[in-house]
DNA sequence: TGAAATGCTGACCGAACGGTCAGGATCAGG
DNA sequence: CCTGATCCTGACCGTTCGGTCAGCATTTCA
């Protein structure tokens, strides 16, 4: 039973969809979805325009498409989070996933980043349904270590907010860490230690 | 000594450069720089498009006069930072001063967040400039109180990273907080609670 | 090997956009 | 009331952009 959703694909098809999507990943998260053009998209790809809009029907298209393939590897740090292990390494690990996941693709979270600056267009219905059940599970299991002692008395939503809100900021925002961190330094590494106390502190009971 | 470096405005002047001003600072606030348009500025104004740009030379131009205007009013609670205050009490009055920056302004808030993601095209000079040299001198004051034991010993410069990144998040990404808390919520009021927690947690020696 | 399916492109289109300009309306103040 | 400065606009311009299309090239597979 492999994923057959979308009929089977010719190679060419496989390798130039890929180039396109690696290509549009770059322009929208240099520049967001009005920012970036077409024609940049198709010269990252290394495609003509046209070659571009024969792959996929239009500029929303590959947007669209890049956001929901990407929305996964977003949230899998959170589905890892489990209920039979221990409290704070849990949550510190998930912390410590998240903040890879925006040193390693940080045009993925900039691309995230405009999307919900703009009031989230096309991702509306995920965050009120899937993501925000997501949400809702791990609140469930926050609540319940918090319930039995196990964890310090926080809100739990906003707990998760926070560890987003923390870790994201190191990718959406990293002209301004370095410019203000000056030469030399190593925002990420430095972000680790420092998310760790954070988080160690808050949720120690 | 009054502020003479725009030669006096007429009264008509003024009143049209506030509304131009206003206008686009809804209208880059909710598409970005690319995706506003004059045309959209100059209806949010009340104006026509020639008008618009009678007053600026050009959309960058109001773009840029935005950015620098608004930035004030952003840093401003940061200076607020008496060393002379109880440490805890300091920090805590800049959190909350910060969230209700962003609960009034969010505009302000999603404009700023647009800039940076782009990658600062306009604030790069004050980002490395003004911006550090201001955020270096909170940072002594801070670096002080940990040294003097009066406040725990976290890496300055991250705090008031993670200040920013909390704050704004509310801000930012509403439209997510919103959707994933579900109707019946107060995220500002939840929030003021929960970063007055986490931050007392994180500082108390 | 040949023909059908797939892949690709140059040229082009219409709309949107930033910006200009000549000239008319309005206002300030002597 | 007159005049010069300020204010305002319709019409227009060149460019960019998303998208189309006719037709040629290449691949696939029987």
């Amino acid at each position: 039973m492999t994923d057959q959703n979308e009929p089977q694909l010719t190679r060419i098809q496989q390798k130039n969809r890929e180039r396109i999507l690696e290509g549009a990943l770059t322009a929208f998260s240099a520049n967001g979805f009005r920012g970036a053009t077409i024609d940049q998209i198709a010269e990252a790809a290394g495609l003509s325009k046209p070659n571009v809009l024969y792959y996929f029907g239009s500029k929303d298209e590959i947007h669209k498409t890049l956001l929901t393939a990407l929305l996964d590897m977003w949230l899998a740090p959170m589905l890892a989070i489990d209920p039979r292990g221990d409290p704070l390494d849990e949550v510190l690990d998930y912390v410590s996933a998240k903040l890879r996941l925006s040193r390693d693709f940080p045009r993925e979270s900039r691309l995230f980043a405009y999307e919900i600056l703009q009031g989230a267009p096309h991702l509306n219905e995920i965050l009120g349904g899937r993501l925000r059940m997501l949400v809702d599970e791990t609140v469930a299991i926050l609540a319940a270590w918090i319930d039995e002692g196990r964890l310090a008395q926080v809100e739990p939503h906003h707990l998760i907010f926070s560890i987003w809100a923390l870790t994201q900021h190191y990718a959406d925002f990293e002209v301004q860490v370095r410019a203000v961190l000056g030469p030399g330094h190593d925002p990420f590494a430095e972000a680790e230690l420092y998310l760790e106390n954070l988080f160690r502190r808050m949720l120690q009971v």
